[in-house]
Formats: C-alpha cells, structure tokens, sequence
RNA sequence: GGGCGGUUAGCUCAGUGGGAGAGCGCAUGCUUCACACGCAUGAGGUCGCAGGUUCGAAACCUGCACCGCCCACCA
C-alpha cells in the first residue's frame, strides 16, 4: 500500500474520491472548440481542441505527434496561453494522437489524467484552477468562484471576443459520472492511499489459469482473466464516514506514518503525542474482499475459520466479478494462502419485462417478500421461477409476475398428488411392504405391474439427469427436468393409471403394488426437489411416511441400475400411445363426452396384442371405452370405422354413415402429410453423396423411418379403401 | 474504439450438425372418485438478414442489422 498525492475519480458533491469501477459513464453531446494558441514570436502559434474551456487557465503546454509534420517546425518554440497570456512550449509526445481534432493537444497536467502524465514525464509543473467543489480558484480573477460549467460557456465567450476561437463543433462525449449522487466527476489531485495490485494479481491470474477457481459459464473466466492482466493500482481511500478507518497514524511533529493494529502512544521514530489517525477509510469493497474470513473470526484461528474457510460454491452476479468476485481470491490467497472458494457460479441478472435491470437505486425492482406474502406466491414458488427462468447460457431474466402464476400452480398441483397419495395408503405399512409384497422389483420380475416398472424406470432415469445436471451447476435443467416429470408423467399419466389399480377390481395385490410404488416415487421426487422448493417438499415429505427427522438430512436419492427396464418402457408407452390415440379420434368425431364408445384394437403381431391385452383395463378407464375388441393380426378390418395408428397398432372406431366425409377428410389430410415426409426421406436415401459420407447409423435411421413411413402409408390407404 | 451475450409460436423462453419444442395465452369439449391454480383434444413458426462450409444448417464460419451488457486516459 502506498500513499500519496495522485489523480484521481473525485465527486465534487460528495468530497470523496471514487473507484474506476464506480463510475457510470454516459454519453452527451458537448462541444468542440478549435482554439487558437498564437506564437510567442508573433506567429501564427497553433490550433488545439478542446472540449473544457475553462480548464485553459491551467495549461502549461501544447503537445503534439513527434511524426506530425505540420507542427514539427513548432516543436521546442512557445505560445500564448490565451486569456492568461501565459508562454508555454510546443513539446513532442508519441501519446498524442494526430487523427484527433486538430492533432495538438493542449496539456493541463491539474485537470485531465492523460495531461498529468504528459505533464509529469516533461517535468511540467502542474496548475490548479478548480477546487474540490469544481468551483473556479481564488487565482482565476472574473471567473474565481464560478462552477466548472457555469465558466465554461462564460471562458468561450471571451476566447470567442478576442478573436481565437476557430472553429466550434457538436460532439458526442462521454462523461463519469458519480455512482452514488450522478454527479459529473472531475480528475481531481489530492493525498490517496493506493494498493498496488500486479503482485496481489499475479497468484489470483494463476489460481484461475490452473483451474482451482472455476467460472460457470466458463465463459466468464476470459472476463476476469482479460481484467486481471491489465490491473491497475487500486484507490483505495474514501472521504466518507462509513467503513473501516484506515489503520494508520501520522505524528504531527515528524511526519512519520504508522501502520498499526492498536492505537500507538507515540510516534517510534520522534517520541511525539499524541498521534493523528488518517481520517479516510477503505474502499468499501476493499472490506467486502476479507469477508470470507473476517466474517468467521480472523485474524483469530477459530473453529470456524478452520471448518468453513474455505468453502465451496459463490454464487453471484456478473456485475460484481471485478468488484468482489476478484477481490476476494487476490485477498484469500494473500492473508490465508488459499482460494476462498472452487467454483463461482454467475446467475441471470434479473430484468423487468421492459427490460431494465432490476434495482434499488433504479427504482425498478420488486420486493420479494412482498410477491411471497401479500401476492400469496409463496417462498418455494419465486425460488423454483428464478431457478427455472435462468438459463445456462445466462440469458438476463425478464422478470414478470405472471411467471409466479406457472410455479404457484406447479406449487399446487404438487400439493394434490400428495393429498392424492396420502389419502390412497389407508392399511400401508412401507417398512412391511419393501420387505414383502413389493420389494425392489427385479428386472424382469412379475412382482410388480408394468405400469409401476415403467414409473420407477422412469424416475430412476430422472433421479440421474437431475444429479448430473446438478453437478454441472445447470440448476435451470434440473428445475425443468423435475416440473416435466412429475406433473407431465407423474401426474397426468402415472396417477391416472395408477387409479385403476386401486379402484378396480383386480385384486388386493395390484392396489398394495400401486400403494408402494406411488409412495417411493413421490417420497423420492420430494427429495429431488428438495434444494428448489425447499418448504413444500418438508410439509409432503413429512405427511408421507418416512424415516429421519427432515428432508434437509435425508439421503439423496439412489439410481438402481435394477429399476431401469428398456422394455417395459416400450410397452407402457405403446399403451400410453394407443390411449391418446383413441381419444384424438373422439375429440375429432366430435363423441359426446358422456358417451362410451367400443374402440377395435388391432396388434402388428401376438406378442403386441397379449401386452395389450393384459393392460386393456387402463384403456378402458382412460378412454371411457364401454368394451375394447382386439382383430387378429390379419383380420380384416371393421367397416364404417375411423381408423387411426399409434405406435404400429391400428385403431378403428365404429362410426355412423354421417360421419364417413369428415373421416374420410381427416384420412386423407394424413395421407398427404405422410407422402410430403415420405418423399423427403426417398430422396435424402436417393442421394448417392449421403449414403457414401453420412454416418451409417444416420443412415440406418432414414431407412427406418422410411419402413415405417411406408407402413403407415399402406395403413392409412386400407383405411381409406374400407370406407369406400 | 475493443469485447461479450441475445434475435426460435401472440408473450416468456428451451433446443449446438440429421424428423421445429415447453409454459402461458388462444380454440373446442369436460362439475371423470387430488387439483377449474384443473383435465382432455387441437390450432399456431420463411428459427433476424445475406453469403459460405457440409450429403445435410435453427445449430458451424464470415459479414450486416437491431437490442442489451462490460471494458477503455481520444483531448
């Protein structure tokens, strides 16, 4: 840490200095003006542009391109500073920019940090004639006192009066401005402490490169990285009254400084007291950097430094990577010798519909607490929307209220289907179950029905996806994965079923079967869920029967590779096919909703119609069939039927003579579709280029898919044929 | 000036080399024994524009347009 007297960011309203990374900048349309400088020797001297007037009191050179050859001749002679009729010389920098305006620069090393620089490396002295309010000096005579951009137009004035100003032009500028009070800044020279960041930078660049820090998306790393190497020394000292003072000491007598943890007596090096402690106080970022430690008792070794330091996961927005994010790493590795964190997870930042960023200070954001208790929302139903909304790619989030109404809903459906479950497990004891009746079922046993296999098959799949999707930090997937699951084939397939095996008739068995399978699905998507909603799936999870004290603690879900079973997931989502199927065809006919109907089954082969067969009673339930009729394989098929086809199983539908155009139009509306498919797939097999380069089992698909196009062509045809 | 992201159904958004998807909204029909904050069925899209690579592009490359964000000491 140094200190001294630099240029700074300074807010003249707030009497502080700034960060570079406090500054909001914005574009204005100022003005350039093309001033005359005349020569000292009675020349024509030299043309700068400027877009600050009144800072011309403060120069002390011009500068122009040492290549420029219009002003080489001028290089080393002296102008008139107009209005102060101060001589100052033509001096020759490569900063300088020949393109520029009229390509020389007037140099105010006081007021512009380019000029400061210039300035300092030409041992030019430097001039001040703002003060610390941006009011003009005692020293500037008429304008003393006068605000920097009051003088402004009054200083053009008066250069335009005698004669030196060239050329005047609009231009687009940008300005900083303070982020606190929007104050237009000014670079200011006043006493700052600064760190100097290349050697903090350097372990926390590598750190990063070596990937003991991760980013997610990876893609931000190229974003720290690329600021990390062009760091530049840090400002660290404010001029405000909250945060931590500084920790040092200047002695009034020697002008010795002292950095200490206590308050020293007297100055070591001249014996005087007392001593003065620096009024300014850290950045407040520069505090927010030992959080990850100083919140768990250092410098002091506790068991809580010791257990949490370091931790895992930050989760943050992009806007803080440079402020807090890097920070925090440069100052883990320096006062603990370790990353405070393995991975930093960046989310959406959350917009309102119109697309502003959500804020305080903006005036743009929405109060949460208010959208979880007066809207009535609920804490589980904005944590799963956010979660659900923000995607990988980290696309910002536009946030609108009518989101909530998807998850509340979501929030509710899962609310039933417990209600639904609880109030189906009368006489269910899990723990006698799991070891009798149900078991884990075994591949390919007969323990338990197919459609209980398929759910749990289908649940085992889900527990995976969601836990690798956890563990990539893709938490909007697993938000998406669990939504889908459990209302689109939990709810509205496996309850559906499931109800016809505990209100049927087929036994005490099939319904203790339902009773086991129905609980260890949801007991177990509760868990899942679990880090997403985290207070809805308690309540469930402690209305069903369980073991442990809560959710928070339970296990997380096991993937037996034994509950996976490919073939009885075919056959359920035949049956589930075929149920769809059956009703499509009875919305477009039109069947009154009260009336049964006797649909006709027919099976490519045996094996297809015995599996049907055996599970007919769900189609019956789902379809409000009346009776359902299985053909053999080659029977001919029923006249005067609409007929449609689902996974291969022909459909037919006894229909009335009034009834024959409509299908007849609804046949050949199918024909057509799959002819334009079928086409495409022929001619895609016809190309020789694609056979010769595609992956052979891109091709194995085309020709699947056009057997089957085919297949279904010559089905639909028949159908026709028989309503001739 | 440099960099990054985005542009897919009316809206909000998934989909990264082989058959355009979800939710909401919309249409039609349902007080079916958890849920009308529901159930069922359906309509709706030249995937921003122009080139290119490829047997094949919403996806890959180049350029452009528009929207947004970040960085930068051009007076």
């Amino acid at each position: 840490i140094y200190y001294g007297k630099r240029m700074i960011n300074w807010c003249p309203h707030d009497l502080t200095s700034v960060s570079d990374l406090e500054v909001d900048y914005e574009e204005v349309q100022g003005t350039l003006y093309h001033v005359r400088y005349p020569g000292a020797d009675g020349g024509e001297g030299i043309v700068i542009a400027t877009q600050r007037p009144e800072t011309i009191l403060a120069d002390v050179a011009v500068a122009v391109h040492p290549e420029d050859p219009r002003y080489r001749h001028l290089v080393g002679r002296q102008v008139i500073v107009p209005i102060v009729d101060r001589p100052v010389p033509v001096i020759a920098d490569a900063r300088v920019d020949p393109e520029f305006g009229t390509g020389a620069l007037k140099i105010t090393p006081g007021h512009d940090p380019l000029d400061n620089e210039i300035g300092a490396a030409h041992g030019l002295p430097t001039l001040i004639v703002l003060d610390e309010s941006g009011r003009m000096t005692a020293e500037t005579g008429k304008y003393a006192g006068m605000d920097r951009f009051e003088a402004r137009p009054v200083v053009a004035a008066d250069l335009s009066t005698l004669g030196l100003i060239v050329r005047e032009e609009p231009y687009m500028t940008s300005v900083g401005r303070c982020e606190r009070c929007q104050t237009v800044l000014e670079p200011y020279i006043t006493d700052q402490w600064f760190v100097r960041m290349r050697e903090l930078a350097e372990p926390a660049v590598r750190a990063v490169r070596e990937g003991k820090v991760r980013f997610h998306p990876e893609r931000w790393t190229k974003v720290y990285l690329d600021w990390m190497e062009n760091i530049r020394d840090w400002n660290i000292s404010r001029r405000l009254w909250w945060g931590h003072q500084i920790p040092v000491w200047h002695c009034p007598a020697c002008r010795e400084m002292v950095a200490s943890r206590e308050h020293p007596e007297r100055c070591p090096k001249c014996g005087h007291a007392p001593l003065r402690q620096e009024e300014q106080i850290l950045d407040t970022w520069f505090s927010s950097g030992i959080w990850p430690f100083a919140t768990l008792g250092w410098p002091k070794d506790t068991p809580d430094l010791r257990y949490f330091f370091p931790t895992d996961v930050l989760i943050t927005d992009r806007g803080i990577i440079f402020l807090w994010v890097a920070r925090m790493i440069m100052f883990g590795l320096e006062f603990m010798g370790q990353i405070p964190f393995t991975d930093v997870y960046i989310h959406s930042t959350v917009l309102t519909l119109e697309g502003k960023r959500m804020s305080k200070s903006l005036g743009t954001g929405i109060d949460p607490l208010e959208m979880m208790d007066q809207r009535g929302y609920g804490a589980d139903a904005l944590r799963f929307a956010l979660i659900l909304r923000s995607s990988q790619s980290q696309q910002d989030l536009r946030f609108g209220e009518k989101m909530l109404d998807d998850v509340r809903n979501f929030n509710n459906k899962i609310w039933n289907i417990a209600r639904f479950v609880r109030m189906n497990l009368e006489g269910f004891d899990p723990a006698r179950e799991a070891a009798s009746v149900a078991g884990p079922p075994a591949r390919g046993g007969r323990d338990l029905s197919s459609i209980n296999r398929w759910i749990l098959s289908r649940y085992t799949r889900t527990v995976r996806e969601v836990t690798r999707n956890l563990e990539d930090f893709e938490f909007d997937k697993v938000a998406r994965i669990l939504y889908d699951f459990i209302w689109g084939t939990y709810a509205d397939w496996y309850v559906e079923l499931a109800k016809v095996d505990l209100f049927g008739q087929p036994g005490d068995g099939a319904r203790r079967h339902a009773q086991w399978t129905l609980w260890t699905v949801l007991e177990g998507m509760m868990r899942l869920l679990h880090p997403i909603m985290p207070h809805i799936t308690e309540e469930v999870w402690q209305l069903l029967p369980h073991t442990g004290e809560s959710i928070m603690v339970s296990p997380w879900p096991e993937s037996p590779e034994a509950w996976i079973d490919d073939e009885v997931e075919r056959v359920v989502d035949r049956l589930i096919a075929v149920i769809h199927a059956i009703r499509s065809l009875r919305a477009d006919l039109g069947v009154d909703a009260k009336a049964a109907i006797a649909p006709v089954l027919q099976a490519p082969d045996g094996e297809g119609r015995r599996v049907l067969e055996a599970m007919s009673r769900y189609v019956v339930a789902r379809t409000r069939a009346r009776d359902l009729t299985f053909l053999a394989p080659d029977a001919s098929p029923p006249a005067r039927a609409a007929a449609t086809l689902a996974d291969g199983v022909e459909i037919f539908l006894p229909v009335g003579a009034g009834e024959i155009e409509r299908i007849r139009g609804r046949l050949t509306q199918e024909l057509s579709r799959l002819e334009d498919e079928l086409a495409r797939v022929d001619s895609r097999l016809g190309n020789a280029d694609f056979l010769r380069r595609a992956p052979t089992q891109v091709v194995e698909v085309e020709r699947k898919r056009q057997g089957d196009l085919t297949e279904r062509r010559e089905v639909v045809r028949r159908h026709l044929a028989a309503l001739a």
